[in-house]
DNA sequence: CTTCTTCATGTAAGCGTTTACATTCGACAA
DNA sequence: TTGTCGAATGTAAACGCTTACATGAAGAAG
């Protein structure tokens, strides 16, 4: 269409200002080096050629790119939404930038996207989980660039984490619904074998019931990849079982609002038939009806110290630290004593 | 932590094959041009030295990235999510990597991503709405970075976009609304200013009610940022008013859930009491108590399309058309006829 | 046994920045 | 006047890759 002219670049702006590309280079880096009336003709010269300064080029020769990459499971739910937002909000006060990228919960194609925003110069990461392929790992190390996992805590991790001890809080959760009497007991769950805070919420569960003195054996779980429908499918199928659980605990809100409106379509009454309790407390939870009850994850705040952080590792190379943030169960109304009959 | 060896180049491998530097490159790009002995020793030095292609040079170099920016107003719910997602997917056939970007609604931010984006070398952009500073246009054009504008569809655009009418599909449920007796409308929109999107569905209820015969002034508006909180205070301010309007229209499917929510804490019975209707039909839509009437969105088909058009475009310079899809009203539960009393 | 092809590989010139180092030019102290 | 110093600017060498072009070897054709 046109006569696509190729971009300007550096070399065109310093002839135009009549300056060498070093004072251009040094207008755009460093205004305060630059002679004020050099400066301004320098400047002028940049917006009349609509300059853009070429990213690759700049990476390649400053060798950072002030960029940080965001490796998150899903952006089709708003799961991690919140927290991601605090993340960039933060970093962006640093000077820094977010690239994210979505896996749909498929290792390798996280292994794929961290190679990619590795490739694309990030200069560090943000990772969702402590389990994946150590050949990742090595990956990471060797290319040098320092990562940081997120959304879970576990105190004997090598690796520098900012997150929540997910088996201690559902386990604080369910803890409570024992003792209002429930002894049937389900979990919807996402799919465990490649995901270790499905299975540790898995295994909180667990954790409580023997402490409660229940067999944990007697857990009946589906799991299910994350999705309203799912959750309602894996509810309904739950639900038919024997002996019918009167808790049904869910791996995340996502689940659960599936289940709750699968119950409701089945006639249930919800907390009087079943007890459904969610995990995340993300804003869909507070407005099914009754709202949901569910455990809350401190999303923002994980975000924002994750980027504090990594922000802090590549300005003054403080090593980054493993920190625990509290996580807590959050009742609201779709859970209830268990149900006399049986 | 380490001796921090500098992550291996091209040469590296190449020294370590025994080879040059082109013939790694080629391995890489063109595993057939080179021969299979060769290839073998190659792709072994790869994988000994953990070797991963400096995205930038690798950019610099061949003058292209096989990258496509997305550049959506939020990530923070999920109205863009599915449609992105199909981008994705079908760019991901064609051989291209989506890179995402968000803007908080805030023009300033998305020029920023603009430019972001185009100098980390996308091919081409997929942008939300036409509405933008004109100089964001000549940026565009003196770059050469095609642009496809999504979410909306306008026959008189100079430029090329993929989408639907909105103002004709919100025409079309208003009308219905309004031949169910409701007199008193209300509008609880995005910001309008610099969202043709929302303005677009601000005039259709107008148009609607014009054809109706009644007087579009009479409309009530608030505009308001998105979000279900927002939408829930919205709703409540609205409903307040004299005359009180018995159908509320929603610029969006996340307004509407607040709305909705909003009304039942009041007290209200919805559709008995007050008619709410929302827009995009999102997954949320269906999980609301009585489940939302809305008007449905091609979220998918859009997002396939565009990233079909564009990959075309870049591989074999097929112009961008200007495609509309269909919008349709679907009625579900919270709407009825206008209550008698008055 | 030449001469031509063809195929596999090597050579080297960019691509657009940043930045260490060199240069120039006044101002100012001695 | 001379010397010194610092500020402003210029010079040119990377950075890691792709690719047009050159080279060489091995067969095919004459």
């Amino acid at each position: 269409m046109n006569p696509k002219k190729p971009p300007s670049t550096l070399l065109d702006v310093a002839a135009a200002a009549g300056v060498s590309t070093a004072t251009v280079s040094r207008c755009l880096n460093f205004p305060d080096q630059v002679a004020d009336l050099t400066r301004e003709r320098v400047m002028t010269a940049v917006t009349d050629l609509g300059y853009s300064p070429n990213f690759g080029a700049r990476a390649m020769a400053a060798r950072r790119t002030n960029t940080i990459g965001a490796i998150i499971p899903t952006m089709e739910n708003a799961i991690f939404a919140r927290g991601l937002q605090a993340f960039q909000e933060e970093l962006r006060v640093h000077g820094f930038t977010m690239l994210v990228a979505s896996t749909s919960y498929r290792p390798e194609i996280e292994d794929e996207q961290i190679r990619s925003l590795v490739a694309r110069g990030a200069d560090a990461l943000l990772l969702i989980g402590h389990e994946r392929d150590p050949e990742t790992y090595r990956f990471l190390e060797a290319q040098g660039v320092p990562a940081i996992i997120s959304w879970t805590y576990d105190a004997n991790s090598p690796r520098p984490s900012v997150g929540f001890d997910n088996k201690a809080a559902i386990a604080e959760m369910a803890t409570t619904i024992i003792e209002m009497g429930h002894r049937n007991i389900a979990l919807i769950s996402a799919e465990t074998s490649m995901n270790d805070r499905a299975y540790a919420r898995l295994l909180g569960v667990k954790e409580a019931m023997l402490a409660a003195g229940l067999n944990p054996d007697d857990l009946q779980v589906i799991e299910t990849p994350y999705g309203i429908e799912t959750g309602a499918v894996a509810f309904e199928t739950m639900i038919k079982n024997t002996p019918c659980p009167t808790a049904v605990f869910c791996g995340n809100d996502v689940l659960a609002v599936g289940a709750l409106r699968r119950a409701h379509e089945m006639g249930m009454s919800v907390p009087k038939d079943v007890s459904i309790i969610g995990f995340d407390d993300i804003e869909l939870a507070q407005i099914t009806n009754p709202p949901l009850t569910t455990v809350h994850v401190p999303h923002r705040e994980m975000g924002r110290r994750a980027a504090l952080s990594l922000a802090n590792l590549l300005k003054d190379g403080t090593p980054l630290e493993n920190i625990e943030l509290p996580a807590k169960a959050v009742f609201r109304g779709t859970h209830a004593a268990a149900p006399k009959t049986k």
